[in-house]
This record gives structure tokens, sequence and C-alpha cells, in this order.
DNA sequence: CGAATATTGTTACAGCCATAACAATATCCA
DNA sequence: TGGATATTGTTATGGCTGTAACAATATTCG
């Protein structure tokens, strides 16, 4: 507590301090704690809630979209109309969440459903001229802002993060999604 | 489409082949798109979302709570007693948000709030007995589960990714949160 | 062929999150 | 001192997420 009090620094970020805070006091602790697996988690969920949020408030909720609306418009714009529980695969989320997902883009008319003449239980999520529209906008902004996040990051540090990234990702643990 | 169709290895996950395939069609754009940056944010932001689904469902929600709730009482745990905006301010979160989940802890009885007595407005969230224990049996296992994630890296792997993770959280967008 | 099983999409419910508005209280400063 | 301003926590509303249950349809296989 004593070691958060002080925090002085007039620029500095709460959770930054707060982290550090955090890391000195596992450190002195007797396993399981662990100073190290603490920070590398913290940092990495940190970082991706932050970077999330920025994206969602800063470009897609202005213009009444949604990011989670716009990563799901995103595959459709790479891959074609769709059925959800593909996409529920390729996001690794549930076929209701992609239900919600779809259901706010119908609405607002992004995308739209068609029924699958082979299969009558099955639907094909497809996007509207509006929401390919869309997806080309927010694209070019989203990704802008992309690389303003990691322009701290020098080419050749940025391809080392994302290959140690892809490697964590493509190891993840066998009873993991 | 034809590229991701295809797909045939058993064992292998959906998004990531869709990640490949993306980056690919990417790689073939002209600006704004970026490649690179796309692999760059869709690795960090889909390692984040699986460490967390991970977590949450395999450790937090057997025993009835959530990830969002281990980590704010993990704050407590650290902080003792502490204000609401103060936890919403280290976590980067709005109010509400920190209100709602102590709402469920104070519920499940593993905090409490208590009156400041020098401010009338103020509240401050504290641990109740049962809350502590909650925690230590949860940040034992979350260590657990967070080393077997990262075991695919070295140490020296494992504090690179921590270093670079940690320069581009401290060095953010001035305007971002 | 037909019954058991699997898949598809949806709904109901609960939790988290944000924004906006609010009442209560505290602080500032003219 | 007292009115303007700021802060604190909560509520309302809407979107995303998961789990569980469900009806409709497809597939499997005895």
């Amino acid at each position: 507590m004593a070691g958060l009090a002080g925090a002085g620094e007039p620029g500095a970020k709460a959770d930054l301090l707060y982290a550090a805070y955090a890391r000195q006091r596992l450190a002195a602790m007797p396993p399981p704690a662990d100073a190290e697996a603490f920070e590398l988690a913290y940092s990495l969920l940190q970082l991706a809630y932050l970077l999330v949020t920025d994206l969602e408030t800063r470009i897609h909720r202005p213009r009444g979209w949604t990011l989670p609306g716009f990563r799901l418009m995103f595959k459709l714009w790479l891959l074609g109309p769709t059925q959800p529980a593909r996409l529920a695969e390729i996001s690794v989320m549930s076929r209701s969440a992609v239900t919600n997902v779809v259901n706010t883009l119908e609405r607002d008319g992004l995308v739209e459903r068609r029924p699958v003449p082979e299969d009558r239980r099955a639907v094909t999520v497809a996007l509207t001229a509006g929401g390919e529209a869309a997806v080309r906008e927010a694209f070019a902004e989203q990704t802008r802002r992309e690389q303003e996040w990691f322009s701290s990051l020098d080419a050749g540090e940025r391809a080392g993060l994302t290959a140690l990234l892809t490697r964590v990702l493509a190891a993840r643990p066998h009873d993991a999604p």
C-alpha cells in the first residue's frame, strides 16, 4: 500500500504503477507466487484490453458500430458469405455470441441472413453493400491506429513480438480452447 | 475462400488457419492494408482472449466466481481496503463497472463495503475472510495455468516478450486510455 | 427403413462493460 | 461566506459473452 501511495510523477499511468508494485510484492512471496508469470500475463491482458477499448471508443462507437461487429464483418469481407457455426469456430466463440452480433448487424442493415437450400437448418451470413462500405472505412482507420499503438517498436521488434505471440498461440495447452 | 476451405490437418485450430489466410490476403492488397499490423494485433488480441476465456472457464467459473471478480479481489489483497474510484483508476475501467463487480462480490460474501468517516460520499471495499481464502486459492491455480500457457517459451523468451509488451504499454498513444 | 444420435441456430438468463444522467457531498475561489 | 465547480458512487440502458435448454433438421447405423 505504502509503495503505491507515493506515486508522484504527474504523467504516470495508474495501471503501470500498480503493475510494478504488484510485481515487487509477488517477488517477495514464496511459491506458488511467480512475479514473472504475473508480469507477463498482466502486461498481455492489459495491453489487449486497452487496445480493444481504444479501438472501440475511438473508431467503432462514433460510427454506431462495435469492435466485435467489425471483426465479424471483416471475416465476412475476406471469406464471403459464411455460416454462423463456421464463424463461431474460427472466432473461437459460442454460437449464441455469433447470433447476438449478427442480430445487431442485421438490424443495422450491415449484414443479411440467407437460407441455405441444401440444409434447411442452416443460414448464411453475408455483408450488404452498406456493410462492405463500413468494413472498408473502419479497416483503414483501425490499421492506422494499430500502427500508432506499436510505433514505439521498430520493424524487427514488431516481428519478434508477433513471432512470440504466434508461437504461444500455436502451442496453447491441449485442453485449452 | 478457397485458401481456407481446404484446411485439412486434423489438429489444426480454425483460428490459426484463418489468421494465416487473412495475412496472405492482406499481403496482396495495397495500402492502407498492412499484413504485419494485422498479424500483430490479431495474435495479441486472440491470445489474450483465449487466455482470459481459459482462466475464466477452467478456474473461476467452476467455483462460482469470475475472472473480473478475481482481478478486483487480487488488487484488494495486495492493496488492502480501497475506494471504488481508485480501483477504477488502476484498472482503467469505468466506475460503474467497478460498482457492478463489487455488487456481485458483495452479494456472494467475498467483499464488503465500509463507509469512510472523512468523506460521506465515499466507500471502501475490503476483502472478507471468505474473499481472502478465495483469492489465495484461485491465485495459486491461476499462476499454475499461466505457467502452462507460456511453457513453450524459455525463460529468456518470456522475459523478452514481457519487455516488449511493457514497452508498448508504457509508450501507448498519448490520447489512449 | 427407422430409431438413435448429431448438428444448426435460437432463446433465456446472468455477468461484465461502457456511456450518460443523477443525487449527495466536498472543494474552490471570488 | 456562499455560489460555482468537482468528485463519488449509483442507476438505467444497451451490447457482448458464456452456459443450458430447445425445436428443427440431418446423419448414422443396426
